[in-house]
DNA sequence: ACAGTTTTGTTCGGGACCGAACATAATTGC
DNA sequence: GCAATTATGTTCGGTCCCGAACAAAACTGT
């Protein structure tokens, strides 16, 4: 009721579209809560709807033997839930969970496919996030192999801090073992070692980040390295981009 | 000089094409011998060629705190090495090295941006290959944090068997624990290991699959998880493609 | 045939993490 | 306020895998 300006598009993949092609989609959108623990989809069934996280955070999770899981990605305002839509598939490989609660955009899976087909703009950006999401996933198998419980999980703290606004999140040490797929035991420990050096604080289910750099210092490479990828990506975005006339 | 008739495409992805589609790539295609421990692709180099193999497979790798790197994808001739040129990137995010010496068609990018956005098949195989290697990361990153050494192991040597049309394949073990990541040692105790259950043999350099069976048994469930995705893909891609006239 | 190189085999001590079990503390419902 | 529930803390023995070092065997070139 303010007129035709946009104020502040969440969502940064969305934001980053010409207003003419984000206009477009904006009668297909559906703002939508998701809350903790929700399950968007489930492993090898049917895509619905794609969603565009406002505030929250999403994590896939690859499924072995059964009962055991491992978070393989973790997606939020700055991508997409459904990239297997991009490239022509309509069943998800991957379980997505809510993460982090908070809204989202989400779009019937009919109107993502005719939207993607006539706008080269969405095409582009949805391309290169899910570019991004396979080197996230590449350098998690890497991680996984080399580096030490306490790094990785410093590592998903982070990347988990850089999804959401503030430097309190809500998460159990029975969740926080179920993501990295490792015992609750070697998240307690872990965690309280952090909490000695005042990098972290905790308290029943709610953690809070003190020292952010502490915490890159006790992480592996591993975050520096996907989180660098995507910042050139946006950075190279940036000047490919033709100008937008206000 | 037989005439127009193609006789077997050995690429499978290639194969998949419509003969119009695929007679259009042949101007452009060069083929090219790859040999054993050829690069080709640095990680975060650009890519200037993309390649479809006919009998050779390639790791692609992402590296880790400067010396180490692992393996989180192998290639053949189902599929193509240069997957970012279908998302709009030119930059390989991985290293890509020749693991088994053979043949490849070989692509000019400019060739395949052309023939990429010409061809609508070409584009529904290539996407399709995105989602499968997608999915066959994934896997890599929960196998690599949960399943012991030796069916790691085993994984690897059925993927390798299924790349190759051979039961015999050259491999040493130091460069087998290399993309593995870890030490040779590992290697050599697991490898004699199902050498004593007459799974495998072999000799220097060289291994020959005696009892894939057995192999599969030895091998943790992540293999069949993706071997399955791969064929269930290829089954719905039969169904759902219209038929050729001869 | 022989020296040099490459590949494979074995041992040793140590650290990270596992599964299982149990103890304590914080929060919730009534 | 009090029990029930949920979350966190600690211990113990065992296994896998690590780094390092060394030994033996197989292949190569001349």
């Amino acid at each position: 009721m303010l007129g035709a300006r946009q104020v502040s598009i969440p969502n940064r993949l969305l934001a980053a579209l010409p207003r003419k092609d984000y206009r477009k989609l904006l009668p297909v959108f559906e703002p939508v809560k998701l809350a903790f623990g929700q399950t968007l989809y489930e492993s090898q069934s049917q895509i619905h709807e794609v969603y565009f996280p406002n505030d929250c955070f999403v994590s896939m999770l690859t499924t072995v033997d059964a009962d055991r899981a491992a978070e393989v990605g973790l997606i939020g305002p700055e991508g997409m839930i459904g990239v297997p839509m991009a490239l022509g598939v309509a069943v998800s490989p991957f379980r997505a969970v809510v993460q982090g609660a908070g809204t989202a955009m989400r779009m019937r899976t009919v109107d993502f496919r005719r939207n993607f087909s006539t706008s080269a703009a969405l095409k582009r950006e949805v391309f290169l996030f899910t570019h991004l999401l396979m080197i996230q996933i590449a350098q998690t198998a890497a991680c996984n192999r080399f580096h030490l419980m306490t790094q990785r999980m410093a590592r998903w703290l982070l990347m988990t801090h850089d999804r959401v606004s503030s430097n309190e999140f809500r998460i159990t040490q029975e969740f926080l073992a179920l993501m990295l797929g490792v015992r609750r035991v070697g998240v307690s420990v872990a965690m309280s070692a952090l909490r000695d050096r005042k990098v972290i604080a905790y308290r029943r289910g709610i953690i809070t980040i003190l020292d952010q750099g502490g915490l890159v210092a006790a992480a592996c490479g591993c975050y520096k390295t996907v989180k660098d990828t995507y910042s050139r990506a946006q950075a190279h975005k940036g000047n490919s981009r033709p100008a937008q006339h206000k």
